[in-house]
DNA sequence: CCAATAGTTCGGTCGTTACCGAAGGGTCAT
DNA sequence: ATGACCCTTCGGTAACGACCGAACTATTGG
């Protein structure tokens, strides 16, 4: 009903800076507590405080309590889809070069990352490509795939939790999410969830202690060569 | 460091609710007037004036102007799918605001129609091609055509008064007017406007009582197939 | 109990910006 | 030329909101 001031609302709480380092730090997937976000944002807990109620008032973040601390999370991969295209977008506008953005300096981050609870990065985008080659995924209207027989069989011998990832109703199953550094669609959704899962629990990559970065281990590298035919610089 | 703060900078563009309805109003992909997104945005002139200055410094918009109207665009099909994303957050069904406007819902309008002075739409787009297409009309600079020696034996067999539209020197010969409902330059200026001329003359087309609809008559249908072997549907 | 830590609420300040009236420039028609 | 129309620039106002200091609640640990 009323698509224009929803839409500028929402555009408005990212629309901030102090909201905008938050929401980017939480694009780890990770939860995180009030303290840490207000120190990433630049501004007092007090006004982090704030920040945070009013985002999670608009379902951008969902917040649970836990002993003293509050622990923080995107409410949705949506959220971090839509960042994902704002980031995008911000890329191609014709920027002078002292203003280059510090991920465009970061090799490691643009090689792997998590996106929300999905691979982003080289590494996203090489299995992505793997699957819709070896015709496993096929496009699906404009913001999704559907994912053919033959790519059932390939998920379920790599160990990907399909069942679970299929049970999560409430969200997409085979989602395009537009990767901002490489500016392709990467797979995102259940099933991107679910690979992601399916490489950290084979130990082919693993978190960094700190932010979005991945990396990807020599098992790592010897399964994307052997189950995805890929070989990545 | 600049990487959040450009994703703010964007998204704070998109989260004030005038100019979010004045973007929502350009995802039809077409140009729209100052004056038309003031209305949708529901400000005065000298507001609007200021927001899309703003959107085409920060290159979300692209502005063309014409006679004394100036158009904007979406600077790339990137703005529109930010716009759709955070739609598809807001949990509103994107509904592009073209179904609403009054010439997507006057297809008559969109066939045929005056521009000034000139013939416009479909018709105006369909003898703007064939001109171009058989060499009488080329490009001269970003604004204008030169129109041919073959373009001239053309216009003078056609019956077009060429030595009347040469003699006013007030205005431009034959200039590029970008068409609203198409988005592609049709022929404008006095040759334009001498062409159109031509057709109400020989009853190929006549002026409905109100509004700037024409309606293209049975003998202009031939014209149109046999003097510029041009097909309508 | 007291102290320390994490987080929120309240009140007030301050900067940004959206807004409009007035005025000016450019274009087109009569 | 004159007026009408479209758009922009300038100046001033008003309001929203980001921010922090201070005070308050809740949990943990000694």
């Amino acid at each position: 009903m009323v698509t224009v001031n929803s839409v500028s609302e929402i555009a408005a709480l990212m629309g901030d800076p102090a909201r905008a380092s938050m929401l980017s730090l939480l694009m780890d997937g990770r939860a995180h507590t009030a303290s840490e976000l207000a120190l990433a944002a630049g501004v007092t807990a007090q006004t982090a405080s704030g920040h945070l109620a009013r985002m999670v008032d608009a379902n951008l973040l969902a917040a649970r309590a836990q002993g003293r601390n509050r622990f923080y999370r995107l409410a949705s991969g949506e959220v971090a889809h839509a960042m994902e295209t704002l980031m995008a977008l911000a890329g191609t506008r014709a920027a002078p070069a002292s203003t280059t953005a510090a991920w465009r300096r970061d090799p490691d981050l643009r090689f792997c990352r998590t996106c929300y609870d999905h691979l982003a990065g080289q590494v996203g985008l090489a299995v992505t490509d793997s699957l819709t080659q070896h015709g496993h995924l096929e496009p699906k209207g404009a913001r999704d795939w559907t994912l053919t027989s033959s790519g059932e069989l390939f998920c379920s011998r790599l160990g990907v939790d399909l069942a679970g990832a299929k049970a999560a109703h409430t969200r997409h199953f085979a989602r395009q999410c537009l990767d901002w550094s490489e500016r392709r669609p990467h797979i995102s959704g259940a099933l991107g969830s679910a690979i992601a899962d399916t490489f950290f629990k084979k130990g082919w990559a693993e978190r960094m202690r700190r932010g979005r970065t991945v990396r990807l281990t020599d098992s790592g590298r010897r399964a994307l060569s052997s189950h995805f035919g890929t070989s990545l610089s």
